[in-house]
DNA sequence: CTTGCCTGACCGACTGTTCGGTCATATTTT
DNA sequence: AAAATATGACCGAACAGTCGGTCAGGCAAG
C-alpha cells in the first residue's frame, strides 16, 4: 500500500526529501512541490508513489520507527546482563534520535496530530503509537529480567519504563536547541548514571 | 503590547477559546473564525485585540508559562528542605501540566515551530524557550542547595536538571494518550521515587 | 503502435487579514 | 432634559495568496 512497487529507490528519495522539507517548514507548511523539487522529480510523480500527503507522513513514521525498533530488537537479543542492556538501550536510542534531528522534529508534530485525533475519538492515522508501545515493551522486558536477576530493585515496571522513555524523549528535545555535542554527551552520561542509580536494589 | 487595554476580559476569552480550538485542530488548521465563534464574538473583533495569529500564539505561551513559573517560584521560596522541594516541584509541575492537557498540545507545536526557526538561524518568535530556561534555573538552584546540604550526591547539575525537565515533559506526554488518571498517579509516584533515589548520596 | 512512467499547468477549496460601515454609549450643546 | 454629535468597539463580506491534488499530453522503451 505505502510504497508502490515501481522504483523503490525513488520512493526512498521522496521520503528523504520529505523529511528534510517537513523538518524545515513543518507538516502543514511543507509543500509537495518543494519535496518534488528536492527529490529532483516532478510534482505529479510524487503522486505516483504516494496517494496523499498523509500517506507520506505514514511512510516517514514507518521508516523512522522501523530503524529505531530494528536497533532496539537487535540489542535486546544480544547476550548482555539486563543492567548493561538497559544502559546501552538508553544511550543508543538517545543518540540515534539525536542524530535524526530532522526526523525528530517531524515525529513530534505527528505525535501531536495523533494525540489530537485520539482526543476527538478518531484513531490516529499513523502507527507512531504502536511503535512506541513496542519500544516500551522491550524496556519492560529488560526491567523484568533485571528484577528477576536481582540486578534491579523491586519496582512498578510500567512506571519505570514510562520514565525511561520520557527520559530519552525529553532529553533529546532539550538538546535539539543548542547543538553543543560535548554538552550533550556530558549531560547524557550524567543523566543515564542518575537513572540507573535509581534502579539499584 | 499584547492585550490592548479595551476589555481585558474579552482578550482572556479569546485566549481561552484559542487554546481550545488550537488544541482540537492544531496551530495551522485552527481557524480564527472558529476562535471568534467559540469566544462569542465576530471574526473582525479578534483583530481588535491581537494583530495576528502569531500574536495569539504569543499570548498563549505567556499565559501558560506565567502560570507554571508563578507556581514554581512560589514553591521555591517556601521553607522546605531541598529534597522535599525538588520532590514537590516534580510532582506539582507534572500534575499542573497534566491538567492543562489542551495547552500542552499547543506548547508542543509551538516548541517545534521555535526549534525549526532556530535551526534556520532566525530566532523563535515566542518566548517559550526563555520560560523553560527559567524553570531549569529554579531546578538547578534546588539541586545546588541540596548538594551543599549533603542531601544529594555530587553531580553534574546541568545534566540532572535536564533530566528533571525531560522527566516532566516526557511523562505527561505519554499519559496524554490514555486518560487513565489512576495509572498516571501510580506511574508518577514510582517515577519520582526512582528519580529521587538516583540523587541520593 | 502500445504501454506506462513522468510532468507541470491548472483548478478549486481554504483562510488570514483588511476595511467600510453599523450602532451603542458617552459627551457636549441647547 | 433632550437633542446633537463624537467615539471607537464591533462586525462579516470580500480580497488575495496559498497549496493539495488532477489530468491531458509528452516521452521513452519494447
Amino acid at each position: 500500500m505505502t510504497p508502490l512497487q515501481k522504483d523503490p529507490a525513488k520512493a526512498e528519495a521522496i521520503i528523504r526529501a520529505a523529511i528534510q522539507i517537513f523538518a524545515r517548514d513543518g507538516l502543514e507548511r511543507g509543500k509537495i512541490a518543494d519535496i518534488a523539487k528536492e527529490a529532483g522529480i516532478g510534482k505529479g510523480t510524487v503522486y505516483e508513489y504516494f496517494s496523499s500527503k498523509d500517506e507520506i507522513f505514514n511512510a516517514i513514521v514507518d521508516t523512522i520507527m522501523g530503524d529505531l525498533l530494528d536497533a532496539s530488537e537487535k540489542l535486546y537479543s544480544m547476550d548482555l546482563s539486563p543492567y548493561d542492556k538497559l544502559r546501552t538501550f538508553m544511550r543508543m536510542n538517545t543518540e540515534i534520535i539525536f542524530e535524526m534531528e530532522d526526523a525528530m522534529l517531524i515525529m513530534t508534530e505527528i505525535w501531536a496530530q495523533g494525540a489530537r485525533a485520539i482526543k476527538r475519538g478518531e484513531h490516529a492515522s499513523t502507527d507512531l503509537f504502536g511503535g512506541y508501545e513496542k519500544l516500551k515493551r522491550i524496556i519492560s522486558n529488560i526491567l523484568k529480567a533485571g528484577v528477576m536477576a536481582h540486578e534491579f530493585r523491586e519496582m512498578n515496571i510500567d512506571g519505570v519504563s514510562t520514565l525511561a522513555l520520557a527520559f530519552i524523549d525529553g532529553f533529546v528535545w532539550q538538546f535539539m536547541l543548542n547543538n553543543d555535542r560535548a554538552a550533550f554527551d556530558r549531560a547524557l552520561m550524567e543523566g543515564i548514571q542518575s537513572f540507573m542509580k535509581g534502579l539499584e536494589p
